[in-house]
DNA sequence: TCCTGCCATGAAATCGATTTCAGCGCAAGA
DNA sequence: TCTTGCGCTGAAATCGATTTCATGGCAGGA
């Protein structure tokens, strides 16, 4: 391993005049600038990070730590949160939780051990983060609120979105909507359910059936598709329904597409998705979650936490784009 | 912070214990064990990592380097890599190289500055990775072979999943297709393009017409898209499409929705995708790449590496699956 | 020409964990 | 009882870069 003390010795100087040669604070003569960068270039010297943290006691490492990257919506947030995290001399650590507390407490573990710069974070009801908010990592929870502490947050309105987009059906003419919606400890979930509910509170002037609400866990579309089905197969079934997100809504058109009730015999709402949907389907609302603006957004505060911002916990709240083809077939 | 030294004076022993309680070679009495880690939880220390790399030379990170993790073939990718990783005690450092050498170049500095333990990369043919190799980092390619070096690789056979894909489309009765494929620094792209004239060749008994294959980015549906309208205005157009990625394909789709042509009025060739396909689309092959396994099989190649395996470098080519659902709109 | 003061430089301490090496205590064998 | 030897322990060196502090050199002002 080559070291500063071997391109030292090769320019002709000292140790502390290499190190000041790679970011450090004091000036360093031109020719001798030279004369270390070209004995660094014949060497092959790369800096030892784990020397400079040592010493300088930080890094320069974000952890993304998220339900499931294989989720596009996180996918996307990640790739976002990686191109501004690269620009700004970050690395990025990817951490999936797939929502299990014990998993996010280790890599909160990882984190800290790690001296990391920041953390970025899909937290859930159940996520302890005293840990890294006592030691004072730099943190920002995206797509939802931290629970027990004021920490910086990017999220969506996810209440008014889901109550347009049930109107949306309503206006299309269907008339019994279903819901199904993610697990009580993501706080997206029982916004969008609420959100919903407002909706249908508006139209029919009373509670929705309870029959007709459904909680699948958000990370399998297999539970989105089982609980469409045990929707659909009711005696009085839903002529739509309103899916929490993209793998519910993923589900919820396969089990659509099985039972040959596709769009837009039956409704859907699909809240964030489906992922990579190519075109406008008849009958299909979709609504478009700003997966990469979060992640900019997110990365962007971060490092001016990094950077030494005191203020206040700051929340950002962004808009939610929405699709409606209409129920034409055309 | 807490240190070793904080611990050692709290439960009474030399720093040295503590740092032997914590993974050491050498056997320390139960006793003390409990002293120090009742002293660590009371204190809530972490053990420091970087003071740890920086005397052991080593780190729990792997460096994952891909195009573009956004591109679900290689999301899927990362999380298997990730699950494998971290059962195994490293974390994942996330690279986009968008197939951009320079950006390549970067990351791998990055990553011999960082010592990772090991890198994970699908590299081009423009790929210099002579600086990781002189450095002996232990190193396995995904999707592609590494140019000029022999290393590790996890592929599939793309050729003959290329021709045999295409042949179904010369079977579901399509006579006249087109070919869009990624750009020749891509392997895979070159393989597809070499598997789909194979077939062409078998069941027209010449070579087929030049002005029926494009090339495209890989990285953006658009090109895609655009390369589709291209071939489909041809004076003579295609009555089907080899789309040689998922963002091809994607793109290809949607030229098609747009011309009002979807399958099976032209035949298509998905292969790779298109990403969450949710279901069997008359005149649409599929040709599904094991992204998982990919993912999983390299990380544990990778980690036998860094535990010292020093066999010559190994390829493993792994299968790839199909599905045709014909030609008829059921 | 001499003095003041800034600027660049090198020597050496430092970050926190690991590891070598020597020593100590204790058990087993003679 | 004495010796041998094993096993555990602590002191101290070490990893490679950063940074403080003291110093030497040089320019500008008197």
């Amino acid at each position: 391993m080559v070291t500063i003390y071997d391109v030292a010795k090769r320019a002709g100087v000292s140790p502390a005049t290499v190190s000041r040669v790679y970011g450090g604070q004091t000036p360093v003569t031109p020719d001798r600038v030279q004369a270390v960068r070209a004995a660094a270039e014949e060497l092959g010297f790369v800096p030892n990070r784990n020397a400079r943290r040592l010493r300088t006691n930080s890094s320069e490492i974000i952890a993304m730590m998220v339900p499931d990257v294989s989720n596009s919506f996180f996918t996307h947030m990640t790739r976002a949160v990686e191109d501004v995290a690269r620009a700004a001399g970050f690395s990025v650590m990817l951490c999936n939780t797939d929502e299990d507390p014990e998993r996010e407490q280790e890599y909160l573990r990882v984190a800290t051990s790690e001296q990391v710069a920041g953390i970025i974070i899909a937290p859930n009801a159940n996520s302890e983060l005293d840990w890294a908010v006592e030691r004072g990592v730099p943190m920002v929870c995206v797509d939802r609120h931290a629970p027990h502490h004021e920490i910086d947050a990017v999220v969506v309105d996810n209440i008014t979105a889901a109550t347009a987009a049930t109107h949306l059906l309503f206006e299309a003419g269907y008339t019994r909507l279903g819901c199904i919606t993610g697990p009580e400890t993501v706080e997206t979930s029982t916004a969008r359910l609420e959100g919903w509910m407002k909706a249908v509170r508006d139209h029919t002037g009373t509670d929705p059936d309870p029959e007709l609400v459904l909680r699948a866990r958000y990370v399998d579309d297999r539970d989105g598709e089982r609980a469409a089905q045990q929707l659909l197969s009711l005696d009085n079934p839903p002529d739509a329904i309103f899916a929490g997100n993209n793998r519910l809504a993923t589900g919820t058109l396969r089990a659509l597409y099985r039972l040959d009730t596709m769009p837009p015999k039956v409704g859907l709402v699909a809240f964030g998705g489906p992922p990579n949907s190519l075109f406008a389907w008849p009958g299909v609302i979709v609504t478009y979650l700003p997966d990469s603006l979060i992640g900019t957004t997110a990365a962007a505060m971060l490092i001016e936490r990094i950077n030494g911002l005191e203020s206040d916990a700051r929340t950002v709240t962004l808009p939610i784009a929405m699709e409606d083809p209409g129920t034409d077939v055309s």
